[in-house]
DNA sequence: GAGCTCTGAATTTTT
DNA sequence: TTCAGAGCTC
């Protein structure tokens, strides 16, 4: 190989960052500590291989997110000044957003239509559950194992890599009596997706994975790329591995980043293993490691390294700060929830004074749910937050509605739009719908030819202004997604009013969504965005009209992943809420929840707080206990809290409180009321 | 067959 | 509190 070319921005780089940069034969695994400059580390790859000659169309950076992959293609573009628009051209994004853009190009390979439509997760759960009521399996003695989590199984398999019968001893145990029923309901899944054209987030992977798996496609495809580029690597699962192999030439170059200590998404049957098998399923490969922190100031470093040293796992890496001294993190106990909020907010208050803008702080949590009320007192004192994760957008039951008659027209067969569109209509129940979807089929899926079904007779007004309105849509073509969006606001508009309690807002979602759609020339494309790369905050689209006012950053702890924040404020650090109850069934499950403390910690720069409510109440079960009281989470251990600023926050009469001795009180308290 | 009402169960993280 | 499903009525 020619002699190795020096850029004077390589200068920007550590040594071992330049080590990857600059990396040349054969593939290479980086592991990379939390801030440990991960993202720059990627973008620099990319401006390096195009400073070196490579076509930027020949890249392909596989990213968590779509954001992520804009960032760093942006960052890229920024180092090289002049060279700014070629990282446009770079193949960047998730790998269900490219997988999509692949399988379009290359469906015949795989006998697909190339107008697929995508099945978000609720379809498919519905589509499961119209298969399980075909099958009468919703009405015995027994119960069947609920649609979400027959998805969940189903998932499990075909991500995982694995057996039925093995996955249900694995992790569904309860379940394991109806393997035969759920094998049933999976092939018929199966099929039906084929007959429908449609395909499920699995499907995307699986199906990119079987493009790769012919040598004679895989040539084609494979060769499209030369370097392939991996981001979040320990968040992968065995599908994705085996499309990266398929995907990779030894003449051209992979690479990927990782830590093993941030992974958090086991559930998806993510799978460290990935990171650590890397050199055996890559032969020659390279091993760079990132340890030096750039990101919090040493006293965080120092308690975010005990929180971690608490893994049985070995995790080979030592973490030292760049940035030095700071203040150390506060652990504070809040008497309740409401004095959490106070707490908080009176922080963020503070930090805000200080000269912090509001976007650079964070309050982070484990379950969406657990920000309820601090949105509540936000909104009451008029402070703008953004809050990501959870539920979103595109979930909402009136988005669905609406996203299903586009749907219709960009892929008629797609079963369970029809189902959904035709539901909504008066007196079109399953029965109605299911007869209309086969007189459709037998038009040649014409959605047209609704106007020639014979609709019972409490339902032929509504059916007759749903052929109108369809014969209205289907001139407008695959273009103007935005045109298409308001004339379907007008036939929904009424069904909205008479379907929800609180129209208005609703109505505001749908303006919002038309707003989005005008960003779109072709309607595929904004199908496909929306439900592969969502507005993922809730504020994306509420806030639009003022973008460049200053936020508060609420988010889950997994959608915070990849970010950094100067404060980062964690609620609700309890033990049953981290670890989650719901996940402290088995040692793995107890080791992902303590890395998603960890991960949640990593996130801070300057200031971190750790905050956990004594007194919670237990909402909606324990009839007449309205409260219980809480533990510090068990990550939080006495070696972790030495490094820490232990806070009591309580009523000013009561002096000289630590943790520990108001724990104690509490359990005599505890003790009492159990006969109150 | 559609649609309403009642009951009972469960409640995380996301592409 | 919310959601799914069973069962009842038109």
């Amino acid at each position: 190989m020619a002699e190795q070319t020096t850029y004077p921005w390589l200068e920007d780089l550590n040594p071992q960052q330049r080590a990857a940069v600059a990396h040349r034969e054969g593939p290479l695994l980086v592991v990379a500590g939390a801030g440990s400059g991960k993202t720059k580390t990627l973008a620099y790859r990319v401006a390096y291989l195009i400073a070196e000659g490579v076509d930027p169309e020949k890249i392909l950076l596989l990213t968590f997110t779509r954001r992520a992959a804009q960032e760093m293609l942006s960052r890229a573009s920024a180092i090289m000044h002049r060279g700014a628009p070629t990282t446009g051209r770079v193949w960047g994004g998730t790998f269900h957003a490219i997988a999509n853009r692949l399988l379009r190009r290359y469906s015949k390979m795989v006998g697909l239509r190339r107008d697929f439509t995508v099945l978000d997760q609720g379809d498919s759960e519905d589509l499961i559950n119209l298969i399980r009521h075909d099958m009468g399996l919703h009405s015995r003695e027994k119960r069947f194992p609920r649609k979400s989590t027959c998805l969940g199984i189903y998932s499990r398999c075909v991500n995982g890599k694995d057996d039925l019968p093995l996955v249900l001893e694995r992790y569904f145990p309860w379940c394991a009596e109806w393997e035969a029923e759920l094998k049933t309901i999976f092939k018929q899944y199966v099929s039906r997706k084929q007959k429908r054209n449609v395909l499920d987030y699995d499907d995307l992977l699986l199906y990119w994975a079987e493009l790769v798996r012919d040598v004679e496609s895989a040539e084609q495809i494979a060769g499209q790329f030369d370097h392939i580029l991996v981001d979040e690597y320990q968040d992968t699962n065995r599908v994705q591995a085996e499309i990266l192999r398929g995907m990779y030439r030894p003449e051209g170059g992979i690479m990927v980043v990782g830590d093993d200590a941030q992974s958090i998404y086991g559930f998806r049957a993510a799978t460290v293993r990935n990171m650590l098998d890397f050199p055996q399923m890559f032969p020659g490969t390279t091993i760079v490691k990132l340890e030096q922190n750039y990101r919090s100031v040493s006293p965080i470093l120092e308690t975010t390294n005990r929180v971690i040293a608490q893994s049985s796992q070995r995790y080979a890496k030592d973490l030292w700060s760049a940035r030095g001294d700071g203040e150390a993190p506060k652990l504070v106990m809040c008497k309740d929830e409401t004095q959490q909020d106070e707490y908080v907010i009176s922080r963020v208050l503070e930090h805000y004074e200080q000269g912090i803008p509001l976007h650079r702080q964070a309050v982070l949590f484990r379950a969406s749910h657990l920000s309820a009320s601090l949105e509540l007192e936000l909104t009451r004192r008029d402070i703008p937050y953004h809050k990501y994760g959870g539920l979103r957008f595109l979930e909402a039951a009136h988005i669905k509605d609406t996203i299903s008659f586009l749907r219709i027209l960009e892929n008629p067969r797609d079963e369970m739009a029809w189902f959904r569109v035709l539901q909504l209509l008066d007196g079109v129940g399953p029965a109605c719908a299911a007869r209309v979807v086969d007189h459709v089929a037998e038009a040649r899926f014409d959605p047209r030819a609704i106007g020639a079904f014979d609709a019972p007779p409490a339902a032929r007004d509504r059916m007759a202004e749903l052929s109108i309105l369809v014969d209205d849509l289907v001139p407008l073509g695959t273009k103007e997604p935005a045109a298409q969006v308001a004339r379907i606001r007008r036939f929904y508009e009424p069904i909205l009013k008479k379907l929800y309690e609180n129209p208005r807002v609703r109505s505001r979602d749908l303006e919002s969504l038309e707003q989005i759609a005008s960003g779109y020339k072709s309607r595929r494309k904004f199908l496909v965005d929306l439900q592969l790369d969502p507005p993922n905050s809730t504020s994306d689209l509420a806030g639009a009209p003022f973008v460049d006012e200053d936020w508060l950053v609420l988010s889950t702890i997994h959608s915070a992943k990849g970010c950094e924040w100067d404060a980062v404020y964690l609620i609700h650090a309890a033990d049953g809420f981290l670890p989650s109850d719901m996940a402290a069934g088995s040692k793995e499950e107890i080791e992902e929840e303590l890395r998603v403390a960890y991960v949640a910690l990593t996130r801070a720069r300057d200031f971190l707080y750790v905050t956990w409510p004594l007194r919670y109440y237990s909402k909606w079960y324990a009839l007449g206990d309205r409260h219980s009281y809480a533990q510090p989470s068990r990550f939080l251990t006495e070696d972790v809290r030495t490094t820490m600023d232990e806070v009591v926050t309580v009523d000013e009469s009561e002096e000289e409180l630590t943790i520990d001795t108001v724990i104690r009180r509490n359990i005599a308290e505890r003790m009492r009321s159990m006969w109150e």
